[in-house]
DNA sequence: ACTTGAAGGTAAGGTTATTG
DNA sequence: CAATAACCTTACCTTCAAGT
């Protein structure tokens, strides 16, 4: 099973490979072959039901017209999601992707950076954990094409596409605060990286923009690599020790979900005993009963703009970075409601 | 209005040199 | 002299620069 190459083609046409490979690639006014040629090799390609061999095109042009998507966790409802976007729209542009997870540890980044490397992927969006930031510096001093995503590094100027996190937390804190609710904590992730600190920061700048006390004992940062059983406990644990509690924002996903959880079982009713907002849209927040108000990501945008920098960078190298931070949408439902 | 030759990374296959 | 190691060619397919 070779498959049809431009040789065949060329010997039934009788012209030389070359000429195949500039009609086919739409070249043939530019290099000025005739209109007889062409027609006569558009032809005979279709009939063989011709595809060029991307390895042998990859050898020659050193582009293999794939990119490398580096996620957090592709089982995570957030990155699955966006990986989809990302997939349709760099197929708009003719590539496709590899992707892989980090699960957060630097170690498994840096192995998926090096299979990505000798894949020989034409561009990398990449999701970076803590200390990537030196792996990073050596993918941009070898000018390769690169999009941070979810989070980036304030002390590297790279492209990224990140989420107004800081104002997803903010307004989320501030709708608790209007909806009437006291005592307002943030149950989180124990990270120093952009994302995760915004959120914090958003929070802690609603309470006191609102006049509200603030105190640490409101915050509870939980390590990443939990399991959902201990995410439960922990949770549990912090919920009914903070006096007077009367709502809490869980700032991520996962931890919405594990908060739902927690809350249930401690037999609380959401909304009216305790106000809830999650964060990213979730089909299980729309279904709940009651449903849970949360953060939105503009996922499908997120996708687009991610796709859209790095082709900029691959068609344009040099070209200065460009740093696009998107709106949240807050998506107001049961949740965050005593009524 | 085209053709020729080279290149690019890898590996199968062929040739020559070296060892026992 | 045969087995093996070490080295060299060739082929894969496409595209580019340089021809004619």
């Amino acid at each position: 099973m070779k498959g049809i190459s431009i040789k065949d083609i060329a010997k039934q046409a009788g012209v030389s490979p070359t000429t195949v490979s500039f009609v086919l690639n739409g070249k043939a006014k530019e290099k000025r072959i005739s209109e007889q040629v062409s027609k006569k090799i558009q032809k005979i390609a279709a009939r063989l039901k011709y595809k060029p061999n991307q390895l042998a095109r990859g050898l020659r042009t050193g582009k293999t017209k794939t990119i490398g998507l580096i996620v957090e966790d592709i089982a995570n409802n957030f990155f699955a999601s966006l990986a989809k976007v990302v997939e349709d729209e760099a197929d708009k542009y003719g590539y496709k992707v590899l992707y892989g997870s980090t699960e957060d540890n630097t170690e498994k980044a840096k192995g998926l950076l090096e299979v990505l490397k000798y894949r020989q992927v034409d561009g990398y969006i990449i999701t970076p954990t803590k200390n990537l930031d030196k792996e990073i510096e050596l993918l941009q001093s070898a000018s390769k094409p690169l999009v941070l995503m979810d989070r980036y590094f304030p002390h590297i100027n790279s492209s990224y596409v990140v989420l107004n996190n800081y104002k997803g937390a903010y307004d989320a804190t501030t709708h608790l605060i209007a909806q009437g609710y006291k005592k307002i904590a943030i149950v989180t992730i124990a990270s120093e990286q952009t994302q995760m600190k915004d959120r914090l920061d958003g929070f802690v700048a609603a309470l006191k923009e609102h006049k509200i006390p603030f105190n640490k004992s409101l915050v509870k940062r939980l390590a990443f690599d939990l399991d959902r059983e201990s995410f439960n406990t922990e949770i549990k644990k912090f919920l009914t020790t903070v006096k007077d509690l009367d709502a809490v924002f869980f700032a991520t996903n996962y931890l919405g979900i594990a908060g739902i959880e927690s809350i249930r079982s401690l037999g609380w009713e959401i909304g009216k005993e305790i106000g809830l907002v999650g964060f990213d849209d979730h089909d299980l927040f729309r279904l709940h009963s009651p449903s849970i108000t949360c953060v939105s990501q503009p996922i499908a945008s997120i996708g687009k703009n991610i796709v859209e920098v790095l082709m900029n960078e691959l068609n344009h190298p040099g070209s200065p970075s460009r740093q696009v931070v998107l709106a949240p949408e807050l998506v107001v439902r049961a949740s965050s409601s005593r009524t």
